[in-house]
DNA sequence: CCTATAATCAACTATATGGTTTATTATCAA
DNA sequence: TTGATAATAAACCATATAGTTGATTATAGG
């Protein structure tokens, strides 16, 4: 049998997603995350791309695992970084709650881009 | 026929989702902006909830107006408070990289409380 | 055993943030 | 005209953030 149960966050208190979009306010933080999409990275790793130095990084993943976003298991000298998008799932839930408002501003932009087409067209 | 287009913001720039996610990194702004859904409403309309001063509150706004989510319309002494939740959906397309590994995690959840439910119905 | 490496910690700097109080601007209304 | 009101601006303060460099810890490997 499996030892552990998986790891789903949703908590839905306020500071919990205060830490969340703080740390998706960062373009760095944002691209760490998506290269953990598809594999487990070192944080040697993960720096590797970025210009700023290795403990910037770490940091960075600091706020991460601080946000729930990432959990870090070390083994030896190295520390593997894992995604945890748990709480990135109560962000989409309140960004969500706007999702009928954007859906009516694509509707108002079509009934807008067909009143243009009309008044193209009758010219 | 109607003079302006409807304002859909939908640039995919990583500045413009810094401060996107920056503003709703903060318990009064995301406030705001849901009790924007409904109506449009005046500064001090949108201050009198909260303890902190006015001044403060028109910061945040103009937080809010910087990133694309908030338009303000001064008329006389009054300024009216709009919501823009274009920009609010580029956010949820940047999170919705994720919703494939939540829903995994969910399976996984599932199958886990399958098992366990499978190991309470054998005792 | 010794050295190089992975990562974190610590101290420091510059800038940003979130709040305050006071001042200013502009408008409404008696 | 005068006084009250809505909002913003400006100056200031405390704390947080994002980066740096240098030190420390622990492990891998010759």
């Amino acid at each position: 049998m499996s030892s552990k149960p998986p790891v789903v966050v949703t908590t839905h208190n306020p500071e919990a997603l205060d830490a969340v979009f703080q740390a998706l306010a960062d373009p760095v933080r944002r691209d760490i995350l998506t290269r953990l999409i598809d594999e487990q990275l070192l944080v040697s790793e993960l720096a590797a791309p970025f210009e700023i130095s290795l403990q910037a990084v770490s940091k960075h993943i600091q706020v991460l695992v601080r946000a729930g976003l990432v959990s870090q298991e070390r083994s030896g000298r190295v520390s593997r970084c894992q995604l945890d998008a748990g709480p990135l799932y109560d962000a989409a839930v309140w960004i969500n709650q706007y999702s009928h408002y954007w859906q009516q501003q694509f509707n108002t932009l079509a009934a807008w881009l067909g009143e243009i087409d009309d008044q193209n067209r009758s010219k």
